[in-house]
DNA sequence: GTCAGTGCAAACCCTTTGCAGAAAG
DNA sequence: CTTTCTGCAAAGGGTTTGCACTGAC
């Protein structure tokens, strides 16, 4: 993951973002498209690991003074996730996350606040792999440690 | 958990049924008034271990026999979660799952089909407890294994 | 008679869809 | 030009809410 033109030095999330070259590229290493408002999400996004709802994207983006309809962010987020440039986070019932972070890691929820963050632990892992079911194969473990409080 | 009376030989599930007195018995426990409706949500949730959403318990109270509105299982199925008679699972976006058996398990969530099923291995856990974020207290950890398949 | 519980329908929120218009090559 | 993408608005599905009615002590 190229990160090379993450701009330094600012404290404001909108105002930090990802060249458009460096968006476009890890469009086409997936086989995106490269669209305006899919540049625009992708440099937004990729500034920094961060975990998004489709709703937060959307404001992010807004702000940032591009406009891109609900619509096509649903759209677009839903196509990354597919090509594997973001990961589904699903730990509330009322919306999805989305983690920039792609790598094998997993979450701390915090139900009080609704805010969600990366377990840094590199060992945290399960014991053992339970036997699958019969007939499946296995698409991804989550492990999700929600915590209460502050 | 008393599951004394529970029905055996039946394998329709929703002829099977825990009888009405066990019924009140959990939910006064628990300190739930055993209103008409609660007891029979009850008797037919703790009849087995299972995975339903809110609208599978309505469709079941209602093949059984009785009128149950939406907005009542609704309230009555928050009630038992808040009041630890159920386990609210997130694992799909677009609805949650109430999980009868309390105790302490994780899940496989076939993406294929929608089925959620307990995980038997006792033995799965984490290999360490992560450190929490600052000023938070444990609640919970949720373990899924996505599986794909059949 | 009082108060909690229930039923119904409408409201809500997040998400998806349909389709016409715009953009890109 | 043709194909793909976007925007808008409307629909969709699960869940919650408001309020009047019912029912139990």
């Amino acid at each position: 993951m190229k990160l090379t033109s993450f701009t330094e030095g600012k404290t404001n999330m909108f105002e930090t973002s990802l060249s458009k070259a460096a968006a476009i590229g890890m469009l086409q290493e997936k086989d995106i498209n490269p669209t305006q408002q899919r540049i625009v999400i992708a440099q937004l996004l990729f500034s920094q690991p961060q975990h998004l709802s489709a709703d937060q994207v959307l404001s992010c983006v807004q702000e940032s003074g591009t406009h891109v309809s609900k619509a096509t962010v649903y759209n677009t987020m839903s196509l990354f996730a597919e090509k594997g440039l973001v990961r589904e986070v699903i730990v509330d019932p009322t919306k999805v996350f989305y983690d920039s972070n792609t790598s094998h890691h997993h979450h701390f929820y915090n139900v009080d606040d609704g805010k969600l963050t990366d377990i840094m632990d590199e060992g945290l892992s399960l014991e053992q792999m339970p036997q699958l079911p019969e007939g499946t194969a296995l698409d991804g473990v989550d492990i999700i440690v929600r915590v209460r409080g502050q």
